[in-house]
DNA sequence: CTAATTATGCTCATTATGAGCATAGGAGTT
DNA sequence: AACTCCTATGCTCATAATGAGCATAATTAG
């Protein structure tokens, strides 16, 4: 029953779309998520995020949740060294319009970091990934393993007549890990099999930020398909088409649009505002709102379906 | 980035089912989770939780998830006093028949500390419960705040037409402790505003712990209906009327017993042993066992359905 | 042999989902 | 004005998933 003392830090994954653009908040030009000390000010770990956050960005922090907690003993060097450190990260939507440049912080496509989780249009690319893993999978050491590793990434990546899995970002990331296939791999000392240069294996990231990147990455999406959260990431008002948009940066694949639109109008999530898009070269768009009363109850609830589906 | 040094420790939530009845491991003769340093031997978290857990109760722990962790600053006096307290909480499975007594700790039903929780014989028992908290809904300040509560009683508890969902374990036990019924809140000082005494709110946990058992509670209850964890409870062999009688002692309702069975059949989780169960005065059932083979698959990739509907 | 009890097979209505066709309402072009 | 191009929006249809119930099979207890 004694406790240990560590050390602890916040770490958060920042998310808000532009138009079709995911976009996570990054410091170090694009290199770390950005963290911070674990305040002992705050009533809570989640009003503590949020005020860090606030405090940092200067945009309104609409939805907050914890991620996961990470306390690896061979996270990095600076943990073996100093004894183990206790890392606490955050799921956080804005709606704000990324600016630039923010006192160091930056917006990036998280796209940049994981390419192959962007299949708007086309999974083709993947080719050259899939032969690098199959190129791991058949170095491995005994049979058994070959059989293991092979099946693994047939599930992750949705091959030999699975479907793709939108949700198994985190799998495909560690299984690229193991594989030595991404920078952060190689750099932390995992032998590699392959030829890295020109595959799209996206840019690294220091520590283990690549890695909570995609546990957050996975977590949003899983959360859109039960949880009204894309609301959390839109302006005001915004057009059907708009809203389609949104959902499918943050899945990685396209929507049938008839269908979404029935979706949306059937969960009675959002109200027409009576105003009308600007034109765009088609026909104008009708605006709408948010129901902001139904979802405090649906949040609350998850009682209604999901808001994503192919 | 500076990290601040805090205190930290594990605490489980360890569950198995016996027959019909959920457990959930505690210490102190029930008014706690087991819980334990964090030690740094280990690899990762995980490990750490694996090792500390079988070396205590000498089970093989068959799943392991980690829950949330807290950090509150009111979490009680202890952490006031002496700065920061973080609790990782972690939600373990076991199929092992729970001993009577193991060390001091001791298996309980886990609807003694949450009766509300049980439907599978009626929920009408809960109208003692409604009651006190319509009085507590009454009692708020502000008409808004009448309008906010009620409408967070009636989503919590499926009143007005809305369906029971039995996800809401710990929005449940927060709005019973918001309205100061249940023992803890009053330990907290938490005014009431009815008498609580003979409404069946549960027995009380020391400082937090029942709170984070709601949070296991709900999240098998979540888990469950998307992942065959629920194999990770049962012995080797088992009938399908064994099968729904722990997917309904987890969710705390019944079952369509044809439904119950088509799902599992459809999902090809089982196989048949050929071997039947002993005769207990009806037809004698075929004993099932689960197939490992593909669940190591469907548990990585959540590719198919659930298992548990009503 | 009958009643009670549990297992197991099958049907049916309703709803959710995925895909496509058709029409509506604008801008620009000839 | 007529035509083309574009996006919005309305509607249908096949299929799959879900919830509920009926019917039959295979035992034990009496």
């Amino acid at each position: 029953m004694v406790a240990s003392s560590v050390a602890a830090e916040l770490i958060a994954v920042l998310v808000a779309v532009t138009g079709a653009t995911p976009q996570v908040l990054t410091i170090a030009r694009g290199a770390s998520l950005p963290s911070g000390p674990l305040s002992p000010e705050h009533r809570s770990l989640q009003a503590g995020v949020r005020a860090w956050v606030e405090r940092q960005t200067h945009h309104p922090l609409g939805y907050v949740e914890q991620l996961y907690t990470f306390a690896d003993n061979d996270r990095n060097a600076v943990s073996r060294a100093e004894g183990r450190a206790i890392s606490i990260s955050y799921l956080g939507l804005t709606r704000e319009q990324p600016n630039a440049e923010d006192d160091g912080a930056t917006w990036c496509n998280w796209y940049d970091y994981f390419p192959w989780e962007d299949r708007r249009h086309g999974g083709v690319g993947d080719s050259a990934i899939i032969l690098a893993l199959h190129a791991w999978v058949e170095a491995a050491p005994k049979p058994s393993e070959i059989r293991a590793r092979s099946l693994r990434v047939a599930v992750a990546f949705g091959l030999e007549g699975r479907r793709w899995n939108e949700e198994l970002v985190l799998q495909r990331y560690e299984l690229l890990y193991e594989a030595g296939l991404v920078a952060e791999a190689t750099r932390d000392g995992i032998a590699c099999h392959s030829d890295t240069s020109g595959l799209g294996l996206g840019l690294p990231m220091q520590q283990d930020h690549r890695r909570i990147l995609a546990t957050g990455i996975a977590r949003l999406r899983a959360k859109i398909t039960y949880r009204p959260v894309v609301f959390e990431l839109m302006p005001p008002m915004f057009t059907l088409l708009d809203l389609q948009r949104s959902v499918e940066a943050l899945a990685g694949r396209l929507l049938h649009k008839q269908n979404f639109r029935r979706l949306v109008e059937q969960q009675e999530l959002v109200e027409e505002t009576g105003i009308m898009a600007e034109p765009t070269g088609g026909r104008p768009a009708k605006l709408f709102r948010f129901r902001a009363d139904i979802l405090q109850e649906r949040a609350y609830a998850g009682t209604k379906p999901p808001l994503a589906r192919s």
